[in-house]
DNA sequence: AAATGACTCAACCGCGATTCG
DNA sequence: TCGAATCGCGGTTGAGTCATT
């Protein structure tokens, strides 16, 4: 079942030998130019074949098999604050890929929350509202590039798509001048989730109502800061023992 | 046992952002 | 400064597998 592009790229399933040529490469070259990869390994294969077959499945640190109760909480959770952004989320959940995140949600995930039988309408999903990361001024030391832009990203996830990359210094703070009251209690919030890594809260929304739980060491330890979204809101302390059975 | 529908995983596509010359 | 090349992402789809009838 070889399909061929018009250009005369081989498509489709990848062979042993295939994986094993990509991998040997990668290992002598290491990640990225993936332009060169073709040419190094000798494969009939584009590169976004080539680097999407190693980082979704040849990848040696990638988790294969179901996802634990831990995962799916703590994807629950960061879906709800990153919203269908794959990449980031992946980089929290170790050993899990964008692509299996992404699959396991739209299969598992949006059928438990009302998709009924079939494929996810993804076109018909509203925008989650979403809170952004951003960098806080109480984490590491920053770097910047010469437009300003901040070149350390998030606690070692780094993406080079510029969705995911921080945002230059001067407009956080003109965000941060401009900002409400809310705001700055949430970077209170997140100050004390580092500080309080282990326990357990509740997300609530702006009536007070409980959204989900969350455990604080489940979260890195990431500066988020208020962009309007209704998840905005500071999840409160709980104090009953609720998730504790979970 | 066969048919069929549902589910899952892997891969492709298109697009926006970034980098480079 | 600009356009081409490249990268990386999210959305989508095809094909294999599993479950049900």
């Amino acid at each position: 079942m070889d399909r061929v592009n018009a250009l005369g790229v081989r498509k489709g399933a990848w062979s042993k030998e295939e994986d094993a040529r990509l991998k040997k490469c990668v290992e002598q070259f290491g990640e990225g130019r993936w332009h060169l990869v073709p040419l190094r390994t000798g494969l009939n294969r584009c590169r976004k074949s080539c680097r999407l077959r190693w980082l979704n499945y040849l990848r040696p640190d990638i988790t294969r098999g179901k996802f634990t109760k831990d995962e799916i909480d703590l994807l629950i959770r960061l879906h709800k604050l990153l919203g269908n952004r794959w990449s980031l989320i992946a980089g929290r959940i170790p050993g899990r890929t964008a692509n299996d995140i992404k699959n396991f949600w739209n299969s598992r995930m949006e059928k438990k929350s009302g998709g009924g039988k079939g494929r996810p309408n993804q076109k018909n999903n509203t925008k989650a509202n979403i809170i952004r990361p951003r960098p806080l001024s109480f984490s590491t030391p920053t770097i910047h590039d010469h437009r300003g832009a901040r070149l350390e990203t998030d606690h070692g996830h780094q993406s080079n798509n510029s969705k995911d990359k921080l945002q230059p210094s001067s407009s956080i703070n003109a965000s941060l001048s401009s900002s409400s009251k809310e705001a700055n209690e949430c970077i209170r919030w997140w100050s004390n989730l580092i500080d309080t890594a282990g326990e357990d809260f509740a997300f609530v929304d702006d009536k007070g109502e409980e959204k989900g739980l969350c455990t604080g060491s489940k979260i890195n330890p990431v500066g988020f800061i208020d962009d309007g979204s209704d998840l905005s809101v500071p999840p409160k302390k709980l104090t009953d023992d609720r998730s504790r059975l979970r």
